[in-house]
RNA sequence: GCCGAGAUGGCGGAACUGGUAGACGCACUGGACUCAAAAUCCAGCGAGGCUUAACACCUCGUGCGGGUUCGAUUCCCGCUCUCGGCACCA
């Protein structure tokens, strides 16, 4: 019989299915284990390659710990909310939601052919009621702790399609959809107060087992620089300009201070005949779009305001300019420019012809003046009054502590992560629960009223204004404190929130009375595995470890780091470009899945490469995995006949010939290279260890064909034929260490052997002989000079001087022996000799 | 520009703490089976050289240039290129 992949994987699968093989008892909590990948987008393409690359290998190890014993649950799910469904509606007038149901109900049935550990009752859907409103609840919880606010900010705004723009839909400034340039828009926006967690985000990185490279993306990201806050006196005025440095050690070297051109200084100090020169930049600036303002490489334009700062330090009078290279939104929206120290300023500086002047030199030298560039490096200091010639450190908290001594200034550390607008002008999420009354203001909804059902019937087509706006039925309400007519906010919730709480959610999906079990939560969570694209690093990742950290605050849970381990599948690219239909370069698992099936494929891209790295795509390869799946199929069908069928074996170790010791020793060495590998997330080289056995022993098998048929009897035979006890141990061994890869088979040629399904409830791993594992020989590599003369197969651990002579003996190693002088011989036991002659 | 990761045969990739580079697989070549093909099986497969009766043997070889070491894909210094992130954060 051939291996018949398409029979054998539905039958599993419906058995699976019938048996409720997968039900996980959430009751039972010793050796729990919460194995996670990212829930998926049901987009109308459906699965593609990158998902079955960020689930299959997944499951694989989730089974792997089932076997070992601990009680593993693996969800499913799916983030329904969002962009592509709203603009294929827009495109299409297919409804969202009809869209994204029949998207889902598809994606299910792909989601079974790969052969996981779903349990399709713990599904969570984040465009269902029954699950946004305990988005909505999250929200409340947040602005209960005044960790949401509303205020006016600027969004991405694109002028041909009327729309406001998330941030993931604005690739280097230009719209994603049209192309066309974004531009800066002020509307009035809902926000987390993500920037007060800064501190407990940055904290919390070193309690978890991350990928560095992650943790130092939201390291970076979140940005927090220690500095001083300085306090310049306008000249001839009452008026203060407040900048932050991380350098007040280079203050004496200030020539000149820069406000952001939105500062709401500048027109307040821009003196009569500078006004319209003012004026008309600021007007520009204004124009520039979001590329041109925020490019690096765009020189560096200003003009100065005609007032002058006085230095707090030395009490010099500068002039203060307005330039585009300040930006308004960060520290305090001004600086003092330093361009001796400061690569910015010094451009800067050169540009407009501002003075520079040096206040650190170089511990070891002198800086060569007039400067070619900016010497950033800390030194020491000079021209800086009584911190003449100390070290930049101590020039730092000596200036630092003179400033707040004067009350001219405090230390202060600033961050670079903005707080999290959530508020998006779009249909298709989670309305925000919040009801703007006349008289009371901004009204949260109340708690029992939740959900704010998201109606059905919207016109969804862009105008600018969130389509909510124009559902009367949905806007118009009586305020839940006075009773007056009142409106509902019409904006939805970014999706990121809808995801930054639902692993909460899939212990108790259907929870009706509180947005999860707090006593399961508490048990279950953190989450021990979590698995998804390195893409999340500062979004995702970022913002639910922060709403976990502010619903711990309020007492919901008992822990506040989500995520315990995280691990990156690597990003599996088509011709060098990311999969995407934009591109049309998308590549549909379901052709291989018929081909070969499940197993094969899922096991292909295991066996590809490093899972962290992922790689291009190419279905070059896929035939090695079938062979093998068929080789191994062969096997099993070849040997069952000829093997006990019972399971309880034991070995006598103590008569194992020859080729058994052999055959015992690799299989052993085989059950600890897979554990290991499998464990951690190194699937391909537990595959390849899986082939290489195979090759092994059915080439050991075929040579006992040989000596037996030739029916010759002495040594050769004995030492040939392999017992059947051993060869039930090598099958049933065998097949453990395949299942967690390929599920579908393992469990056929499990019961091809006398075995009783299924393997995943039996949850037994092998338990590999360490003893066994030991090899009686070693190959010792013979140089001389370091190069390799001659090879010589010894007992393990023989005696050095031994093996350094017999070495010697060696014909090609002679050669290079003779007539030279032995300096001294490297001995490596059990791995090398090396003589150095001269 | 800054931060991070990486570069190994025709290709994907192996190589434990510095100790046989190229495991495993693909592709390719030759052979067996077949009327033929597919599938399968066997053998070969980094480059070059020498001897080819054969086993051998020799030189070079892990992006480039140096260094440390008896010995470097592995460690150190300096480059080049590729990928990912950030984008004037003072």
């Amino acid at each position: 019989m051939k291996y018949d992949f398409t029979a054998i994987e539905k039958k599993w699968q419906k058995f699976w299915e019938d048996n409720k093989t997968y039900r996980v008892d959430m009751t039972l909590l010793e050796n729990k284990l919460y194995c996670l990948v990212m829930f998926l987008y049901p987009s109308a393409d459906k699965l593609h390659i990158g998902h079955w690359y960020n689930f299959g290998p997944t499951d694989t190890w989730a089974r792997f710990k089932l076997l070992n014993g601990f009680n593993v649950f693996e969800p499913m799910g799916y983030d329904a909310f969002g962009l592509p469904a709203e603009n294929y509606a827009i495109k299409t007038g297919v409804h969202p939601q009809d869209s994204t149901d029949k998207n889902i109900a598809d994606i299910r049935e792909q989601l079974k052919t790969m052969g996981a550990m779903y349990d399709f009752d713990h599904e969570v859907d984040t465009s269902k009621p029954e699950y946004y409103r305990w988005t909505q609840w999250v929200f409340l919880q947040l602005y209960k702790k005044g960790l949401a606010y509303r205020a006016n900010a600027p969004v991405n705004w694109c002028p041909k399609d009327q729309t406001v723009l998330a941030n993931e839909q604005v690739v280097d400034g230009i719209c994603e959809r049209c192309g066309t340039p974004v531009v800066r828009k002020a509307m009035t926006q809902w926000f987390f107060r993500i920037t007060a967690y800064a501190d407990a985000l940055l904290e919390g990185l070193d309690r978890i087992d991350w990928p560095e490279r992650t943790k130092l993306m939201q390291k970076n990201w979140i940005g927090r620089s220690e500095g001083v806050e300085i306090e310049f006196r306008i000249a001839d005025s009452d008026s203060r300009i407040s900048v932050f440095t991380t350098r007040p050690d280079t203050l004496f070297g200030a020539t000149y201070v820069v406000l952001a051109p939105e500062h709401p200084l500048v027109r307040e100090v821009t003196t009569d005949e500078c006004k319209a020169k003012v004026n008309e930049y600021v007007d520009f600036v204004a124009h520039e779009n979001e590329i041109e303002r925020t490019s690096t490489t765009k020189e560096k334009t200003g003009v100065p305001t005609g007032a002058f700062a006085v230095n707090p330090i030395n009490g010099e009078k500068i002039p203060i300019w307005i330039a585009d290279y300040v930006l308004g939104t960060y520290g305090t929206g001004a600086v003092m420019a330093v361009p001796a120290h400061d690569e910015r300023d010094f451009e800067f500086a050169v540009k407009y012809s501002l003075p520079i002047r040096v206040v650190v030199q170089p511990r070891d030298g002198k800086l060569k003046e007039p400067l070619e560039a900016a010497f950033v490096d800390e030194g020491l200091g000079v021209s800086s009054g009584p911190f003449t010639g100390m070290e930049s450190t101590k020039v730092w908290d000596g200036i630092a502590n003179e400033l707040e001594k004067k009350g001219l200034g405090r230390r202060k550390v600033n961050y670079r992560i903005r707080d999290w607008l959530l508020s998006r002008q779009r249909y298709w999420g989670a309305p925000i629960p919040i009801i703007h009354c006349e008289s009371c203001g901004e009204v949260p909804v109340d708690e029992k009223d939740l959900p704010v059902l998201l109606p059905y019937d919207v016109e969804f087509k862009p105008t600018g204004e969130s389509p909510l706006a124009r559902s009367e039925k949905f806007v118009n309400v009586h305020c839940p404190r006075c009773g007056k007519p009142a409106k509902r906010d019409v904006d939805t919730m970014d999706t990121f929130v809808d995801s930054s709480w639902y692993f909460l959610r899939y212990m108790t999906p259907h929870l009706d009375s509180a947005p999860f079990d707090k006593d399961l939560v508490s048990q279950w969570l953190p989450v021990d595995k979590y698995v998804g694209g390195a893409e999340h690093a500062t979004m995702h990742l970022l913002y639910a470890r922060f709403i976990i950290k502010a619903l711990k605050d309020g007492g919901y849970l008992n822990f506040d780091e989500p995520f315990q381990s995280l691990v990156h599948q690597g990003t599996i690219t088509n011709q060098g470009a990311k999969m995407s239909k934009s591109r049309g370069n998308v590549v549909n698992p379901d052709q291989f899945v018929q081909k070969y099936g499940g197993d094969t494929f899922r096991m292909f891209l295991m066996f590809m490469g490093p899972y962290n790295e992922g790689g291009d795509w190419s279905d070059k390869g896929i035939t090695g995995v079938f062979r093998f799946l068929n080789r191994v199929f062969e096997l099993y069908e070849a040997e069952a006949g000829r093997v006990e069928k019972s399971e309880t074996e034991h070995l006598s170790i103590k008569d194992f010939n020859r080729a058994e010791q052999d055959v015992y020793r690799k299989i052993n060495q085989l059950m600890k290279k897979v554990t290991e590998d499998t464990e951690n997330f190194r699937f391909n080289t537990a595959i390849a260890a899986m082939m290489e056995f195979l090759n092994y022993y059915t080439d050991t098998l075929a040579g006992e064909q040989v000596v037996s048929s030739a029916g010759s009897a002495g040594p050769m035979e004995s030492q040939a034929k392999i017992d059947g006890s051993v060869k039930n141990f090598v099958l049933r061994s065998f097949n453990i260490l395949l299942s967690p890869f390929a599920p579908h088979i393992s469990e056929e040629l499990n019961v091809m052997i006398g075995g009783k399904p299924s393997i995943f409830r039996n949850k037994r791993w092998v338990q590999f002989d360490v003893d066994a594992i030991v090899e009686d020989t070693a190959t010792v590599v013979i140089q001389v000079n370091g190069k390799i003369r001659s090879k010589l197969v010894v007992p393990v651990d023989s005696d050095e001087q031994r093996v350094k002579s017999l070495a010697a003996e060696e014909p090609n190693v002679k050669k290079y022996l003779d007539g030279k002088q032995i300096v001294k011989a490297v001995v490596v036991r059990n791995r090398l000799v090396n003589f150095v002659v001269k």
